[in-house]
DNA sequence: AAACATCGCTAACATTCGTTAGTATATTAT
DNA sequence: ATAATATACTAACGAATGTTAGCGATGTTT
């Protein structure tokens, strides 16, 4: 009888999370049936509901996974002593990273949203929006100290994070340069375009 | 007998291709079901059949149609007798333009790609590729002429793009800025990011 | 080895999906 | 007015969907 494999100390639910994460990405969330899903684990259909409760709780703990690092990260950032500039480098290199080796969790909590069920929904849509207001804020702090040109912040925070998102199209191309490489290409670009000169 | 309307010297067929991209982009192309359609268009589900062939018609009008504008731009820009920089400029002003004044069909053509069906699938595929790739090959040449400075051309195009697409967030928010302020405050970051200094 | 909890299986369910067939009603052309 | 065409309707189809019930197999604890 087929049996979940877990590995490195995880659970089984981790890992049908952790499976469905890559077919989410791949498909989409409507478009990923559950079938596919127990196909990538190994396991009939109706086994998964050992372990979940339904599709859409994995896409609960997908997208607020995701959403906790981010607030957790930003909470940090702020505490800091430092200039804006620094901190908004600091916010942008967390988010390539966390593009770059969580790649799946994070694209499909930013692009399968939207299949989120209130509570939820609104919920996430609230920290999303409370987010990007306060990275809005580091900016416009750096624009009265004269480090960022003066743009509209909530523009620039757009740019940002839609920026990175575009580290999908990296993963996918078949001759890639380093991470290392992407993420100093990338910050030379995001942030060479907020300093004020 | 309900019947669909048609204003503005639009056929039946492109009421409906209209509508879907404002379905699409809401709900995604595989969650938007042909009821759902039907109803916006003020129809019942099988009558849309006398107009359109399938459900993934109207992605592929609504993907190429989309694609051909951008594919006639970049061959109107390429044969100009501009700075790099210029170039650049104007495929950003025209791709911004595009994402604020053709917003559902931009964004259908950029999320929901996917779920075309071969041989327009990889047809649409090879497009887009080739398309950034005369994309990066300005940035390149401008970059040889110092007036971009030494980044990765491919990394920045997928910047560009992507940060471009961030536009959706600005539709959807409340408090927007005029869509003149949106075009400049993008042009400054994205194109103060590349020049050299 | 017995008892218990965990896990996976088969079978089936109610819905929803895209789409087709066949027919009725408008609109346009003769 | 009549014929021809375009458009909409009702009804239904087969397939796919998420999920549940019930049972058997496996693993763990006593």
């Amino acid at each position: 009888m087929a049996r979940i494999k877990t590995e490195n100390n995880l659970t089984r639910k981790e890992v049908i999370v952790a499976k469905a994460a890559t077919l989410f990405r791949e498909k989409g969330f409507k478009a990923a049936s559950m079938r596919d899903l127990a196909e990538a684990v190994g396991v009939e259909a109706a086994s998964l509901y050992n372990h979940i409760k339904s599709k859409t709780e994995i896409l609960h703990e997908l997208c607020f996974s995701v959403a906790n690092r981010f607030l957790h990260k930003i909470d940090e950032v702020e505490a800091e002593q430092t200039s804006s500039i620094i901190k908004i480098e600091k916010l942008l290199r967390f988010h390539i990273n966390e593009m770059i080796h969580h790649y799946e969790e994070v694209y499909v909590s930013d692009r399968e949203w939207k299949h989120l069920s209130d509570p939820y929904l609104s919920n996430f849509q609230n920290q999303r929006r409370i987010y990007r207001k306060r990275f809005a804020a580091i900016i416009e702090t750096g624009i009265i100290e004269n480090q960022i040109k003066k743009i509209d912040a909530a523009t620039a925070v757009l740019i940002m994070l839609h920026a990175i998102s575009g580290i999908e199209s990296w993963h996918r191309s078949t001759q890639k340069i380093t991470a290392e490489e992407l993420e100093e290409n990338m910050i030379s670009i995001l942030v060479g375009g907020l300093v004020n000169r």
